[in-house]
DNA sequence: CGTCCATTTGAGGTGGATCAACCCTAGTGG
DNA sequence: CCACTAGGGTTGATCCACCTCAAATGGACG
């Protein structure tokens, strides 16, 4: 609640000198971002701050212009399940009901554009295209959600190593190589592991030669076929 | 493919006598089908049958009118997880994307009230609250999906079943007491467990007198304080 | 009344957690 | 420019919650 509110200011303050009115208009974002009415702005945030909280009033909609974030639940006792990391490009923070269901922090240093919830409730309720892009936004993190159900519900620890050095290939591997910018803590707490079981499987996966490290962030996939039988 | 012809066809002709027109509208399902050129049929399905496969073309959204559904995902040694139990009342098989994300099965005979999906998207480019209405049920199936990352990837055994325990009390429970439709094994699928540690974990409830049995499924909950608490 | 399958219960095994050093590297300050 | 430090990462040893395998029990249905 006090987070929040001091969130608010600090965007609001921010808001107060430059506002973005046009942005170019060539992702998801953007297809929303471009309607009338529709404002959004630029936030920065640094390495471990909070964005939102778990059941803080949703009031805005977010897109990570650089850096990384994660949304996570979290128990009483401070175990954490991370959802999803939110990289360059991702939408998250998108809610239906008036609350976020999930905290976000960012991992490293992030910048982000912001438009208010608000505005796009009231461009959906005009638009049906909007209304259908914040549909499929949704549909597409449940998708997610399902497919990650079942890693850890039913995959071996290794088998979900694997998935996610697949997933983060895809997502953001340049030249064939991913700088990951999360920890192996987060990484466990993406998977339902401890951090030692997450680097004992990255070692193992290094001595059969399928991954290459340069720094322990800095990972080759040197073997894509037999990652993806890894995974089952 | 085979299935999904064969389950087409099996509708089609049942659709051939009686298409009901007009259904009480009082309900989710309802809020859609009472608008202009939306058609809801019934159908059958018996104990254990599949109504439509994992990447299958989504071609109908269905409501539970009566029974048991479960919807699930599986690997290819056969390891199953389940995403969701629908009971009667709730919608499944609505889907953004053109295919079923998970495969549906009846648990026990299962009557349903089924749209086109080809229909609803038609009703939703005119009508946003339709379009509003179509969003909000999956950002609630979103919601139960984040939530049940939780309890497979941080929660314990007993922490599980307790979770399931007031999940079904909640959706089901008629008198103080629930009548279970699925086994232990569907349970324990539905949590990331083995039918035998969901079959311990109801034991070691019942001796401590949270709850009570009369037959295997039939459960009264006697202390849901004590069974919140061991939710964590 | 018998059969079949779901469920319970028992005994033992194991994958991943926990606890504990140690190592490496990036950042800091002298 | 280098020594020092702190936090992240790796690796080892041990533990245990849950899985696996097995057998007994029970309830529903013909």
């Amino acid at each position: 609640m006090l987070t929040q509110t001091l969130n608010t200011q600090a965007i609001n303050t921010q808001i107060g000198g430059k506002i973005a009115p046009a942005l170019p208009v060539t992702d998801q974002f953007g297809a929303i971002a471009g309607h009338v009415g529709i404002v959004a702005t630029e936030f920065s945030y640094r390495k471990e701050e909070e964005i939102y909280g778990e059941d803080e009033p949703a009031e805005y909609v977010y897109q990570v212009v650089s850096g990384a974030v994660r949304s996570y639940k979290l128990l009483s006792d401070g175990r954490r399940q991370i959802g999803a990391f939110h990289l360059a490009g991702d939408v998250f923070g998108l809610e239906s009901g008036p609350t976020h269901r999930l905290a976000a922090e960012a991992i490293i240093d992030t910048n982000v554009r912001l438009v208010k919830r608000a505005s796009l409730e009231k461009a959906a309720g005009t638009d049906v295209q909007v209304a259908r892009k914040l549909w499929t936004m949704t549909a597409g993190e449940l998708r997610h959600a399902e497919d990650h159900m079942l890693l850890l519900g039913r995959k071996t620890a290794m088998e979900r190593v694997a998935t996610f050095l697949l997933e983060m290939d895809r997502r953001l591997a340049v030249a064939g190589m991913m700088a990951l910018p999360m920890c192996r803590r987060d990484i466990g707490d993406y998977l339902g592991l401890t951090l030692e079981t997450v680097s004992r499987a990255l070692s193992q996966l290094h001595a059969q030669g399928i991954l290459g490290f340069s720094g322990a962030r800095q990972i080759v996939l040197r073997n894509r076929q037999r990652l993806h039988h890894l995974d089952a």
